[in-house]
RNA sequence: UCCCCGAUAGCUCAGCUGGCAGAGCAACGGACUGUUAAUCCGUGGGUCGCUGGUUCGAUCCCAGCUCGGGGAGCCA
């Protein structure tokens, strides 16, 4: 009799007596009878108390119960037609641990904000735990993914020296003696180098943007996994991002298919239509698409948020564009052969809007192309010298990209707002909870 | 950094031409044996974001600031 039921489980338990210890996520009543939902981090399930059916105490304390108290529940698993999942618990004894009234999230609409500095409460939600549970499933996939396949994880450092890039605002760290370190913006240097180690290597963990970006696609910490592969070139590259995709949405519509439609309303059929081949086209195909539906757009013109939703509404599935102006990459990208002015890249757009979601490509091998790229950034040549002599000591083609898990979440789940897709997001006006 | 919108009860909002601060929900007290955001009766609840200006009088008009939301650029 004490051993603890969890919700999820319960249709083995059915017509037997149960305990459940959870939280009261909301309470009717009707005089003689308390309707008590309670969830246990699992499911939730209604409590049915019969004033003639448990002592006295017990009964008062549920009509006292305030929301989100926690409780503990001694009842009789027993099939009920009317219960969203099947069963309700008709309760012999009930008891409240601890609770207060005044609980600030109500079961109506409220403002972003609101729910936002809430943010640890709101958690509690059927929605967030959902989409918590999501995420986990996603980050399983993508782990699951890559340990199948031969690949080792490696975790570069949060701390670094300099800019990846060089585009984006880092945050600074004082260091010590040495000065100023910078939260990572990107582990890739340190995939390719890992990559030379290990043959394929991905990195996971988080990332920081200091970009002052006020939208629904950006955190200031992000979490990012990147793959890096010696001997792969750009087709393979593309080879590997479309499989992985496929495979993530895959798992994931396997193990939340019911949930992402009855919680979310998503519609589970657009995320079924995700599978091989996804179109590839070229940036400068793109740009004809698009000045085709009569948008000012050319050459040399990077795709902003309007054009790349042009482009994906034609798919059913994510588009991949490779072969971007050299000029808009990062100095590390492999220049074409065959046509210098573009870069061996490839940015996968998710599809219904939700725009890039991988960003990706083949790697400059050449140590003096390298060095050269570098100068022409106004990058700190010593800063890179480890990253040169990847090309000086045996180097060999290689390709790799980065996923972001949070555009990722937000897409699979239909989400406005990648706010919702992290537990404690981080924004450029937001840093509590 | 730039553009747009907003800030009134715990929450969501209304507040007319500038003239005593409002509703629904929540909370609290009560009624009710099948409720699904239950229903019904009752009670309490306000630095109208902040600072200044105009005015006999400002939640309302004006300026600045703070905070929040949406978008752009940049990116995943």
């Amino acid at each position: 009799m004490d051993r603890q039921v969890y919700i999820r489980d319960i249709a083995a338990e059915d017509g037997r007596e149960a305990l459940l210890r959870g939280w009261l996520y909301g309470k009717r009543s009707s005089g003689k009878l308390h309707f008590l939902q309670v969830r246990d981090g699992t499911g939730l399930i209604q409590c049915v108390l019969s004033k003639k059916d448990v002592p006295e105490a017990a009964f008062a304390a549920a009509d006292k119960a305030p929301q989100e108290a926690s409780v503990e529940v001694r009842g009789k698993v027993a099939k009920d037609p009317r219960s969203p999942i099947g069963y309700e618990l008709h309760v012999t004894d009930f008891r409240v641990l601890q609770g207060e009234a005044g609980y600030p999230i109500q079961p109506k609409e409220h403002g972003v904000g609101f729910l936002q500095e809430q943010r640890h409460l709101w958690l509690r939600s059927s929605r967030q735990r959902l989409i918590l549970a999501v995420r986990h499933s996603i980050i399983k996939a993508i782990r699951d993914y890559f340990d199948s396949r031969g690949f080792t994880l490696v975790d570069a450092p949060i701390l670094t020296p300099a800019a990846c890039e060089g585009t984006s605002t880092l945050f600074e760290v004082p260091y010590f003696d040495l000065g100023k370190a910078f939260l990572t913006q990107s582990g890739q240097l340190y995939g390719e180098a890992a990559a030379m180690a290990v043959g394929k290597a991905y990195v996971f963990g988080p990332t920081f943007r200091a970009e002052k970006s006020k939208t629904r696609r950006h955190l200031t910490e992000f979490w990012m996994v990147e793959p890096e592969v010696a001997y792969l070139d750009l087709d393979g590259d593309m080879d590997l991002a479309e499989d992985f995709i496929v495979e993530i949405v895959r798992a994931v519509v396997a193990s939340h298919e019911q949930e992402l439609k009855s919680i979310l309303e998503r519609d589970v059929e657009a995320l079924k239509r995700v599978c091989k081949p996804f179109p590839r086209i070229t940036y400068t195909e793109a740009i004809e698409y698009i000045q085709k539906t009569g948008h000012p757009i050319k050459w040399g013109d990077d795709l902003g948020g309007d054009e790349e939703t042009i482009l994906c509404k034609q798919f059913d599935r994510p588009v991949m564009v490779h072969r971007y102006p050299a000029e808009m990459k990062a100095f590390y990208f492999k220049k074409d052969p065959k046509d210098p002015k573009v870069a061996l890249g490839v940015d996968v757009l998710a599809p219904e809007g939700y725009g890039e979601i991988v960003g990706g490509g083949q790697r400059e091998d050449d140590y003096a192309t390298l060095k050269a790229e570098i100068e022409k950034h106004n990058l700190p040549l010593d800063a890179f010298q480890w990253y040169l002599d990847l090309r000086k000591y045996g180097s060999v083609p290689h390709a790799g990209f980065g996923l972001g898990v949070e555009r990722t979440v937000a897409w699979i789940c239909g989400l406005h707002h990648v706010r919702e897709t992290i537990p404690f997001p981080r924004m450029m006006e937001r840093l509590t909870p």
